[in-house]
DNA sequence: TCCAATCCATACAAATATGCATACCTGAAG
DNA sequence: CTTCAGGTATGCATATTTGTATGGATTGGA
């Protein structure tokens, strides 16, 4: 400790810093301001008035969007450490609050979301009235560490030590079809007649064509005409009776429209299911109530 | 980089992470308004507000000054971790400035502070009518790390990798006493009278007593009848006959009221001076500047 | 016990920052 | 060449923040 502490370095507007930072990650002041809940004039200001305080320029102005400077490259680094030391206070804040009241999101695959999470959020609301949900629908994997979201759910363990996971339950999956289009194939379908089906993934040389011709199938990209990175859309095109994917038995087997293409008496996948949330997260009360009530939730299953 | 970057934790107000961050370190509201140079009702409700955002106290109001609650205290470690990558941009940007107008400031020690610099800052403000200079008079050492000044001059070389240094001179030191005393004591005094006088130091067992005992004398803290800790009460009472002490020949030989008492063909002690400042400050061209003429004063001698 | 010093909270005026509307610029596509 | 989409800069009315002045509370010492 100094006897008499100087701060002639850090009585510079932070919020300037704050502005600099989120403009250079998103590329244009509009962008910035749209992810902050800003207005552009504003981050634009803020900005400018942090390159007059400094002396130098930060971005080049473009007729399309900003460009970093060689100089703000460098001083980018520094206000990136600012904001993660930022939301590390953040995370740790929202964990000292003693209120169960307010925001939790909570972020799990598309098909997760949509058939699964509903009625669960249904039964906690009506448990915790103060807890408001957000729910995240997305197949990519959001990063707990920014806090895009508070709660994930995932099939697999997440590696990060800052994490906590605690696994959920296992669900078996099976390949689906509609009856229309097995009767279509000739019922029950043989192997034989199964590789001449269409099946649907998100990718064309997929992990379901790879998984499928290790269990006696052989396929190639021909077998899949139809790519689609939504689940969602994968799914109601299998109703349609378009093609065959797999899915898991909680979605499949209640839907009317479809039935399970035995190819043996294994599911045709197991699928463990991970609930994960930030270490700083856990002593959150009310995100502590979400996570101990999915939990539970997933436990009756 | 995320396909859909979120700043949930980072759209709070940095402003009032800052506010807390002094706050907490200097003690109070009205400590941290003064070093910041706000007003305390600003920063009061500043920190209220970061407070009522995060929903529990940071501090616990008293009578007198504010006292951290436990959550403050581990909340602070993050805004010391922001305080300090402000801290580097800070440095970084000042860096990076081309322009050769605006503020240096510079840390010595009294005695090079009152005798040595302004004839030195005379001679440059008169090449470079744009720079302007703060002179920190202490004989502590200030943070250049935290910027508490831009250059210091220090007596000893600084062991921190991020701070450059540059042996400026050798500073020859002797012991000075007012011709009156010298003639009190008997002219020139013998070491048995010497052992008789009073000596200044800015303790009472400092180390100019270990070091003149090390020379042959044998004195006590009997010797040391009055002790300040600033370097120029000293030199006055030195000058007024009150007693001896240890300075350089540059301010010693120019006091007519003074002179040296030789104990020996060599000087007492050979003082390095170094001028120092932060790695970041190499490239801005005002501190660069100043730097390089004090370099060469100095050598000049 | 009283006083002085020090600090925090609040009322109100002034200064500052923000948002809205809009003009202007640039690059890509028809 | 024109249009259009997406972005930046600016004028102006409004909101918010800040500083000043002041009152109230607590501590430490005569």
């Amino acid at each position: 400790m100094h006897i008499c502490m100087d701060w002639k370095s850090i009585t510079f507007d932070w919020n300037r810093a704050r502005a600099f930072l989120v403009t250079a990650e998103e590329g244009s002041l509009a962008a910035a301001a749209r992810s902050m809940g800003m207005t552009q004039p504003t981050l634009g200001r803020q900005v400018a008035a942090l390159e007059s305080e400094i002396g130098f320029d930060l971005f080049t102005r473009r007729g399309r969007g900003l460009e970093l400077t060689p100089n703000g490259i460098k001083l980018l680094e520094h206000v990136r450490l600012m904001g993660d030391a930022a939301n590390q206070f953040s995370l740790s804040a929202s964990g000292k609050s003693d209120v169960i009241e307010g925001d939790v999101s909570i972020t799990a695959s598309e098909l997760l979301s949509t058939f699964m999470l509903p009625p669960m959020i249904k039964a906690l609301r009506e448990l915790e009235p103060g807890i408001e949900i957000e729910i995240y629908s997305t197949n990519e994997q959001r990063d707990l560490n920014r806090r895009e979201a508070d709660i994930a759910i995932r099939s697999v363990r997440p590696t990060q030590p800052e994490l906590i996971a605690k696994r959920l339950c296992s669900v078996r999956g099976h390949l689906y079809a509609a009856k229309s289009y097995l009767q279509q194939l000739g019922y029950p379908p043989s192997i034989a007649e199964l590789n001449k089906a269409n099946f649907i993934d998100t990718e064309k040389p997929g992990r379901l064509m790879t998984l499928l011709n290790s269990q006696g199938f052989s396929l190639t990209r021909q077998n899949f005409p139809v790519i689609s990175n939504s689940h969602i859309v994968q799914w109601e095109l299998v109703k349609q009776g378009m093609a065959i994917t797999a899915t898991v038995e909680e979605i499949g087997d209640n839907e009317p429209l479809v039935e399970r293409v035995v190819i043996s008496n294994l599911p045709l996948i197991t699928i463990d299911l991970w609930i994960v949330t930030h270490n700083e997260l856990r002593t959150n009360p009310r995100i502590r109530r979400v996570f101990d009530f999915m939990v539970s939730e997933f436990a009756g299953d």
